[in-house]
RNA sequence: GUGUCUGUAGCUCAGCUGGAUAGAGCAACGGCCUUCUAAGCCGUGGGUCGGGGGUUCGAAUCCCUUCAGGCACGCCA
């Protein structure tokens, strides 16, 4: 379907170019003066200095011709020439009925479907999920889906930090405490054990020990950094260990993924990408790109443009390892071969620009990307706490995902059980969804780039712009229609409460801002439109009674209206990556 | 130091591809539940859009400058 908005600035394009002017920069906009009207257009404004006359004057021309349109109501002119616009109830009744019969609501087929790839979540092996890994899966997860109901093929890939020195420390910590362990037998010869030698909560606590340790022993970061060396250089035991190590925290990290209802269809690792490295140097080396330089290998992406002199990308350091970009380059080409994606788009904290900034022209420059790939690097801001600062717990500590999510949980059920009687059983599953909406709205409907205030009592409120709004407006529309028999979409049309075009008009939009919220990658547009459409609803809601209407032509419009509602709602919310309740 | 992002109501944020009186939510104050979930609805107060210049018929929005804060700046990820 053509968006509505399209419509109605194709109505006023054809005016002007009737009159004989440039129709091209014509279109209508959602007025930002609600109390004159519902469009606006500005077109006569910025036309009138080119056309010699008056914008007055054109204006006037413009609503002439328009006054007898089937989409308009009415079409006024203002002062200095601004033509304001109430469109046809009925017509746009006719639109929305047609968009509630319609495949994603009528929104339009992608020109070219694309091959997109997310990389989001930023999880490494042997660290639990904390905080800092919030914004990334709640964006990515988000994008993903809208990218997918844009039309396009969009996977996730979470890729795993599983390479660095941080299984080296594991590995020389293990060690120290259990030398026995047949992984550290050089003359090992048998099988390994299947079962690994440690749990996740182990696994949790010998990591950041052994961290800690690098830094105050010389002689056991020693230890760390040749057992790295030895499992990259592939020591069967070393490898045994690291599998054990994905393992385990793969499980933990899916059972703690799925909690957030996010999913990736790709579980790639870093370590996946090392066998590309050798060809993609050796390749970049025939290029001529690669430059000898204080004893690294690095690429120039010093572009003419540049304000201030970017630093060179560093693939092979001095030591003769290979490193983070390294490593980001070859999943770039693992990803051509394996996906040949034309879009990939990185969710990641935004104080990693620079380094992006060098990878993407790195990958162009080596050619390892095509060149009408596009390449986004999409910098989230810091979670801060209510003092500015980066979010800590109250002893100061990085707090864990797992329990960010059960305070929220807790506070939701203790705000429901004020509200009313609940099935214990229920209370816990239903607060489970109110506190995930909450958490994920919370943060969504801030613009991702931004740092935020991350405020718990603030996001469990639950009154006003916040998740659960969006789901108590969701709650009453299922409720009601739970009451209301038989509903016939097709019994949609203007009865001519205002309230109600209001939802019209609400409902009309939804294509045009679910497209915006694509090609901008912003989700809190998203956010911004329901809660518009919420509180529509909730301002007819209060002003119309639904069930106890006696004309049976007006009772079934507005079930329908309801209905395509409540549809709407629902869709939008799961494009943000949460759902709602039937009770609440 | 250089680059970059941010600065909008007491607080948290929209608006920023230029348009009419700068919008929400929270907090404050005042109304609305015999009637579809009051986690709701209606109303009141609250702003030099950090400051200063410029471009324009028109600037929170574009340009310059200045102040304040965050972040990044070759071998970490």
């Amino acid at each position: 379907m053509e968006k509505y908005i399209d419509i109605i600035s194709a109505q006023l394009k054809s005016a002007f170019e009737k009159l004989g002017y440039d129709p091209q920069k014509i279109t209508a906009s959602v007025s930002n003066r609600p109390d004159l009207c519902e469009y606006q257009c500005n077109g006569a404004l910025a036309l009138a200095k080119a056309a010699g006359k008056a914008p007055l004057t054109i204006a006037e021309e413009v609503a002439e011709e328009l006054k007898d349109n089937p989409w308009f109501s009415s079409v006024d002119v203002v002062r200095p020439g601004f033509i304001n616009i109430n469109v046809s109830g009925p017509a746009l009744a006719g639109y929305v009925k047609e968009m509630a019969a319609a495949d994603k609501f009528g929104y339009p087929e992608a020109e070219t479907k694309k091959k997109i790839i997310i990389d989001y979540g930023g999880a490494n092996v042997a660290k639990p999920l904390h905080i800092g890994h919030l914004r990334s899966a709640i964006i990515g997860e988000s994008l993903k889906r809208i990218c997918r109901f844009a039309g396009h093929e969009a996977v996730g890939d979470v890729h795993l930090g599983d390479w660095g020195l941080q299984m080296g420390q594991i590995i020389a910590e293990l060690q120290e405490r259990s030398p026995e362990l047949p992984y550290f037998d050089t003359d090992f010869q048998g099988e390994y054990p299947s079962d690994p030698p440690f749990t996740i909560s182990e696994l949790e606590e010998i990591y950041p020990c052994a961290s800690g340790k690098c830094k105050t022993d010389p002689v056991f970061a020693e230890k760390a950094h040749q057992a790295t060396l030895d499992l990259q250089s592939g020591r069967a035991g070393y490898l045994a260990i690291w599998n054990h190590v994905l393992n385990v925290s793969i499980a933990d990290l899916k059972k703690n993924y799925d909690a957030l209802d996010v999913h990736f269809e790709l579980w790639k690792k870093e370590s996946d990408a090392q066998p590309y490295i050798p060809a993609m140097l050796e390749d970049m080396k025939e290029q001529g790109i690669l430059k000898k330089s204080e004893g690294a290998l690095i690429v120039d992406i010093a572009e003419d443009s540049d304000k201030k002199e970017l630093p060179p990308c560093i693939v092979v350091k001095s030591d003769g390892a290979t490193l983070y970009s390294t490593t980001d380059l070859a999943t770039l080409v693992e990803r051509r071969m394996l996906f040949d994606p034309d879009h990939v788009i990185y969710v990641v904290d935004k104080r990693q620009e620079l380094h992006f900034i060098q990878v993407f022209r790195t990958a162009r420059k080596a050619h390892i990307v095509k060149d009408d790939t596009e390449l986004t690097f999409l910098g989230f801001g810091t979670m801060n706490g209510k003092d500015g600062q980066p979010y800590k717990t109250r002893s100061g500590g990085v707090m864990r995902l797992e329990t960010l999510i059960s305070e929220i949980n807790e506070a939701v059920l203790q705000r429901m059980q004020e509200n009313r009687e609940f099935d214990p059983a229920e209370a816990e599953k239903t607060a489970g969804i109110i506190g995930l909406a909450a958490l994920k709205y919370g943060d969504l409907s801030n613009q991702a780039t931004k740092d935020y205030i991350f405020d718990i009592s603030r996001f469990t409120s639950f009154e006003g712009n916040t998740g659960p709004y969006i789901l108590y407006t969701i709650v009453r529309i299922k409720s009601i229609l739970s009451k209301s028999g038989e509903v016939h979409a097709d019994a949609l049309c203007f009865t001519g409460e205002e309230s109600e075009k209001q939802i019209l008009i609400m409902l009309s939009r939804f294509s045009e801002v679910v497209e915006n919220a694509y090609l901008e990658l912003a989700p809190h547009k998203i956010c911004s439109y329901i809660y518009d459409l919420a509180n529509a609803f909730n301002v007819f809601y209060h002003e119309v009674r639904i069930l106890a209407e006696e004309d049976p032509v007006k009772k079934n419009s507005y079930l329908s209206l309801l209905q395509l509602t409540g549809r709407i709602l629902e869709q939008c919310i799961s494009l943000l990556g949460f759902a709602a309740p039937d009770r609440m």
